[in-house]
DNA sequence: TGATGTGAATAACTTCACAGCG
DNA sequence: CGCTGTGAAGTTATTCACATCA
């Protein structure tokens, strides 16, 4: 996929920072601190004030030299920038452990992002209410996630049915994947799948921790 | 941080591939497939096979030019490269749902890496077993962590506690931690921490969906 | 001949240094 | 004067091209 030569490249790293950044303004929002300098929105991040400034010189200039920033509206900004500015529904398929964890889950309702609904292959499963979530049957997903204009989809469903999933997922206009089965989906159209492996994350700690006592 | 001259600085992102080459190659392994070459070792990882044999290259040549790779043996090298070959003890520390999810998971098993010690501060699950753990009361974590010689450990617990936690693991003799809190960990010595934050990645794919339909 | 292994070229990302501006 | 914003420099990672060897 090529560029056009006027736009400026944005490192999906800085997309990943805008929400640690979101996510410490609206604490500091929460203490009352109306403006803010890189300095301090990085402080506890191990991010670097360069960086954020950088981060977020893709998009703008948003403070204001030799003060900083409005806590209140770089949040906004922020927001906007994401698409988080109006709510953002997603579908979670596979009702099992890990995903009863995100049914469950609070982190995303400050972010306007909100699971509506749920679906599962589990007869024991369908019609009960987890979370205020009613579980559907999965032979329902084509017909609900276009009926609720879904675009974004958690998928935890075992590794075996993930690219069957997917499939569904992708025909029913859904246009992001975020996938924690540890399997390779291969979808049609232009559907962006960002992989959440915990094994190979834990088997990239075992190797650095190993190194590091030589 | 400096490194010496004559030793080749190996990405991290290296590392992370490891792990699934070494899932796709057990999976060949099951097939049969006694060997095999780069190109079909990457064919449902997209991941060129250029990628794969540069990575492999950090640690030295493993397979037969004009034939390809033996399974089994680039198995047990791999294994040996992210210090698998003998088990890898870790700990969990908060067993709520992620928790749970965690310790039901059994993608790890086949890697050599299993949980060994779970623990909770919420006395109606101390003493109870889970998926074959007992859960150890929180306060005995500096006992049992250093007895059992664990070195990584997977924290599930509030964001509020994370801090607490990891400086708890740290005294404790634990050298890696995957953090699943959204929250950052300032920890003393050569503690290191990988982060999964699962809000800021769907945060992440919400931007860049917005973005495939201008 | 056929697939690996790797230096060199390219691309992507981060850090720096300082100009710009309130 | 202080902190932001950003081009440029530096670093890190990926892709390429081909020498290499069974």
């Amino acid at each position: 996929m090529t560029q056009s030569k006027g736009e400026p490249r944005i490192p999906t790293e800085t997309i990943k920072r805008l929400g640690l950044y979101l996510r410490r303004l609206r604490r500091l929002l929460t203490s009352s601190v109306e403006t803010v300098s890189s300095e301090e929105i990085t402080r506890y991040l191990d991010i670097s004030s360069h960086q954020f400034r950088k981060d977020l010189s893709y998009f703008g200039p948003f403070g204001r030299r030799g003060v900083g920033y409005k806590t209140d509206q770089l949040i906004v900004q922020l927001e906007k920038i994401l698409g988080l500015d109006s709510e953002c529904p997603i579908a979670l398929v596979g009702v099992g452990k890990l995903g009863s964890a995100f049914l469950a889950y609070t982190g995303f309702s400050n972010f306007n992002i909100r699971i509506v609904a749920a679906f599962d292959n589990d007869i024991t499963k369908i019609g009960k209410n987890w979370e205020g979530i009613r579980i559907e049957d999965l032979s329902r997903l084509e017909t609900i996630v276009p009926e609720l204009k879904i675009k974004l989809a958690v998928l935890t469903v075992p590794a075996e049915y993930a690219q069957e999933v997917g499939i569904q997922l992708a025909k029913s206009g859904v246009k992001g994947i975020l996938n924690f089965a540890p399997a390779n989906l291969n979808l049609p159209g232009e559907v962006l799948v960002i992989n959440v492996d915990m094994a190979a994350e834990l088997m990239a700690l075992a190797y650095l921790v190993q190194k590091l006592d030589r």
